[in-house]
DNA sequence: AAGCATAGCAACCGCACAGCG
DNA sequence: ACGCTGTGCGGTTGCTATGCT
């Protein structure tokens, strides 16, 4: 007798998204807050499970979020951190917040393991990217290596770490220090920002009230090319025409219209910190707090915390790197790694 | 133009953990 | 101390777009 599943499998509503059950959570979001997700379902009326919820806010729907091109610095980051940490990509992300752990996730499994594959085959690969995956293979290595690995790798993370906190432009990176929400009130001058989620949902469903078709089943919606490109709205698209729930062009209409009073989005670009100031409420700190939370390496590993705080000090502080590193037991926290 | 292969990514699944009674 | 519940996380799957033949 396993654990039951989190929900019902009966009457549970899987697949992508549709913009109205988009609208719904974020409304119960901006009622509620973010959290208490087992009260969403019942709450909202949304047929999906409370993981679900969660996954899709999260992953997709907070404020704050940036898709898809990831920067040079972003991607050096990823890659010294995953070969300091491991896939702990919840970690990594704390690093990044504009990035979720599962962006991150996916950006490494299709993008960045192929890179670092290929560096490796070619043999004259960048020297600040480790030759493995990280410590994931380190099990097999004697302590004595990949002790020493560690601190090779603990040094190109350090040093990349420094260039990117360098980097001139540095809404890119904030670290856990910072204020989280304070990035969300930034103007995002970055190119391919997918930005405030809520504003995508409000401008996918102006796009697609204006091009919703007459016939309800020509594939001409979201085919603006003002759309971000997002696979997920085809989706939806698609899931809305194959189960016969299309939603009409007055419908569409009044779920924008419906947005818009609801975050009172009259241009998304002049109100992107409506929604970013309201979520400085509970649900943001909410929000920052779990942010803080799910960095093990400040709350559950003093000895990382430790690892940490050297991390982002002054570069060059090697003789303090021993000294720090000295008084951290290996042993103890091995089977963090 | 059609069919097939591959890439990219959103979402799901199951386990682990933390908090609470 | 124990069980229950909610939440977090990492691995994996499956769908869609894109590229290639």
């Amino acid at each position: 007798m396993g654990r039951p599943p989190c929900c019902d499998k009966l009457g549970v509503k899987k697949g992508p998204w549709t913009p109205e059950e988009d609208i719904m959570l974020v409304s119960y979001v901006q009622e509620h807050g973010a959290g208490n997700w087992k009260a969403v379902p019942t709450t909202t009326g949304l047929l999906r499970c409370s993981k679900s919820c969660r996954l899709r806010w999260t992953n997709y729907l907070r404020p704050g979020i940036k898709r898809g091109g990831f920067t040079d610095h972003e991607e050096k980051m990823i890659i010294q951190l995953q070969a300091l940490l491991g896939n702990k990509w919840a970690a990594i992300a704390s690093y990044l917040p504009e990035r979720t752990d599962n962006d991150i996730k996916n950006y490494w499994n299709t993008h960045l393991k192929k890179k670092l594959r290929k560096q490796q085959q070619s043999g004259h690969g960048d020297h600040s990217v480790p030759k493995n995956d990280g410590f994931s293979t380190s099990h097999s290595v004697s302590r004595g290596q990949w002790e020493k690995r560690l601190q090779t790798d603990i040094h190109t993370a350090k040093q990349a770490l420094h260039e990117a906190l360098s980097f001139e432009n540095q809404n890119h990176i904030i670290l856990p220090e910072d204020d989280v929400l304070s990035t969300y009130n930034k103007p995002s001058n970055q190119t391919p920002v997918y930005a405030s989620s809520t504003e995508n949902i409000a401008k996918l469903l102006k796009n697609w009230a204006r091009n919703v078709p007459t016939k309800p089943d020509e594939k001409s919606i979201f085919t603006n090319s003002n759309i971000p490109f997002d696979k997920n709205s085809m989706a939806h698209e698609n899931s809305i025409t194959s189960s016969g729930e299309s939603t009409n062009n007055k419908d569409g209409v009044n779920l924008s219209q419906a947005f818009d009073s609801l975050f009172g989005f009259e241009s998304f670009e002049s109100t992107n910190s409506d929604f970013s100031q309201s979520s400085t409420s509970p649900e943001a700190s909410q929000y920052h707090d779990h942010e803080r939370k799910k960095d093990f390496l400040s709350t559950e590993v003093p000895g990382l915390s430790m690892l940490e705080n050297w991390l982002f000090s002054e570069a060059g502080n090697s003789i303090k790197v021993k000294e720090d590193l000295g008084d951290f037991s290996f042993d103890e926290n091995s089977h963090f790694f």
